[in-house]
DNA sequence: AAATAATTTCAGAAATTATTGAAATTTAAG
DNA sequence: CTTAAATTTCAATAATTTCTGAAATTATTT
């Protein structure tokens, strides 16, 4: 249980973006080590791939699994848990993008109605250019989330289409 | 010198989402204070707004202008510095999307190219799947940094315009 | 040129975040 | 039900990141 020249490189990739991105490392790596291996891995093999302790593994397995990248799977006569990743990278840019709008765009934009309903309650002079701010910030938030919205859905269409064409 | 409610609330929500894009909570507070603040703020003013050290505040100052969102500015009559951040959005945003690209997606495309690159020497069975699976990351990576590139320019084109009108 | 003011740097301290590993819990098999 | 294997949890520790404050540097005034 040995991985190529190219794994590697792959999965230190993978964790230089993660971290670049406000995500744990060892997280970023076991999923890309899922992704460039052909066949599920139980905690085991990516304990001793990516050496790290178990805790760690279990702990980064589990957040992969709640933000939708990774699945486990059962191998008959086995009864250990063995963890894949999704591969297509559609999917995942979809997924990754889908939770992380529902986890900080959303909050943010909540927040924003806050700060705004504040200066409604107080409109002294010094905050009309602030108002205008925020405002602007709010409007373009909300393009962001359309935005997104629009990607996240936009295979399903794609999908939908197929069943339509297929039946 | 004091802050209103809203704009207290709008360094917090602005330091909370650059907690998770991985940006230091102080620089993106001193960002929020700029965008929030109507006037140019020395280093004394932010030191006591936001409760933090001289040091800490010229270090990300300084990044933020690194990064093209604040630039200093000169009063006369004071040897003090001011800074200042862009107020517009959009403005912002573009510049963001500017240097994320530079600093990190050119750097992942390299890498992508090099894995390629080694997967091509490796031609071993086991990499056939895995080959395919960089080229599709590659390709996407390529699309993203494409739709990048048309954002940032989108409102050069737009100044251009506008200043044929003014003519 | 000396004095003063402002800025920058950076070593160490503090705070935060990530990781370990062993104990507790859960799950499955005999 | 008992035993054994696997997983999960979490307090302790390690590693990393951020922040401070004082010293060094740079710029400005008299």
């Amino acid at each position: 249980m040995k991985l190529t020249e190219a794994q590697s490189k792959f999965i230190q990739t993978w964790g230089v973006l993660g971290g670049n991105w406000g995500i744990n490392k060892t997280m970023a790596q076991i999923h890309a080590l899922l992704m460039a291996w052909p066949d599920p891995l139980c905690t085991e093999d990516m304990m001793e791939i990516l050496q790290i302790s178990r805790g760690n593994t279990n702990m980064n397995a589990r957040s992969l699994m709640d933000w939708g990248l990774v699945t486990k799977e059962m191998i008959s006569g086995d009864r250990k848990d063995y963890y894949t990743a999704k591969k297509d990278i559609w999917v995942i840019a979809r997924q990754i993008a889908k939770e992380r709008r529902k986890r900080e765009l959303e909050p943010v934009l909540s927040s924003l109605k806050d700060i705004r309903q504040s200066l409604k309650s107080d409109p002294s002079p010094e905050n009309i250019k602030f108002t205008k701010q925020v405002e602007d910030i709010e409007n373009f938030t909300l393009k962001v989330d359309q935005s997104l919205d629009k990607f996240i859905q936009s295979d399903e269409n794609w999908f939908l289409k197929l069943v339509m064409k297929m039946v």
